[in-house]
DNA sequence: GGTTGCCTTGACGCCAGCGGCAAGGTCTAG
DNA sequence: CTAGACCTTGCCGCTGGCGTCAAGGCAACC
């Protein structure tokens, strides 16, 4: 297989492939003309890749889902290593999102504020008119 | 004021100072050797600019505020473009929320799996070993 | 006059995951 | 023979909010 048909298999591109290779992740032989061939087990590898990156991992948190890939497991989530970086990521998103409530009780009271504010200014308005 | 007191009164670098000034947010004279002279009425601006950044804004959105404080209010969330950009906010981080709660959803049902395989992996060994 | 400490502009670096382009080699069909 | 559809490496660009020099001017004190 090569490049091409496996980034269209894989959905994704051959610029994002060859990064990925460039940084561990992905592997291929080399035909006779130097065009990256791949064997038929890096396409789960690359899915794996592309559904950790849409959850938010990063390329360096993925490396030990890939490494259970290949170590003959059926997902990338079963080995320690894996594991832990879930425990982690986990962590991380529920901060995240202590995170986000914070900022949006701060940006609410800002918005009543601002509301209690022109609401004010209206009355004045009214009494001025008067 | 010069540019090191005003970054030290608002807790931030005169590098920082120096870029908001080049996105228009905001503003000094000149003195006659070329340096920086600022307004006390910069100090709550850039007070506020630090405020929106730590929230999560980006400058763009930050610029509406910076307006409503020179326009002579009080703070910079009470004016109509303000407000918009509060709700715009508001929104974007409700969708945050939700975008993370279902990551971590996600998250807790590979730990799920990931422990529901590696007690199946013992049972087998267990029993490999009698 | 030398040192210290402020200030100036300009420009590159950083993080991350690629996109896009250049300049070229390869393979296949007509 | 040529067109087009693959492939290769390499390098710059992008987003954002600065950090970090570099190279120099200005002010004040000893």
């Amino acid at each position: 297989m090569l490049i091409g048909e496996l980034a269209e298999r894989a959905g994704t591109t051959t610029r994002a492939l060859r990064y990925y290779e460039t940084h561990g992740l992905v592997r291929a032989a080399r035909s006779a003309n130097g065009y990256r061939v791949y064997d038929e087990a890096e396409l789960p590898v690359v899915r794996e890749i592309r559904a950790l990156l849409a959850v938010g991992f990063g390329l360096d948190d993925i490396r030990p889902f890939v490494a259970c890939l290949r170590a003959g497991n059926a997902t990338g989530h079963v080995c320690p290593d894996s594991v832990a970086v879930l425990r982690r990521k986990l962590a991380e998103v529920d901060a995240g999102i202590d995170r986000l409530h914070e900022v949006r009780r701060e940006l609410r009271d800002q918005l009543a504020h601002a509301i209690t504010h022109r609401e004010e200014t209206c009355s004045r308005l009214r009494r001025a008119a008067r």
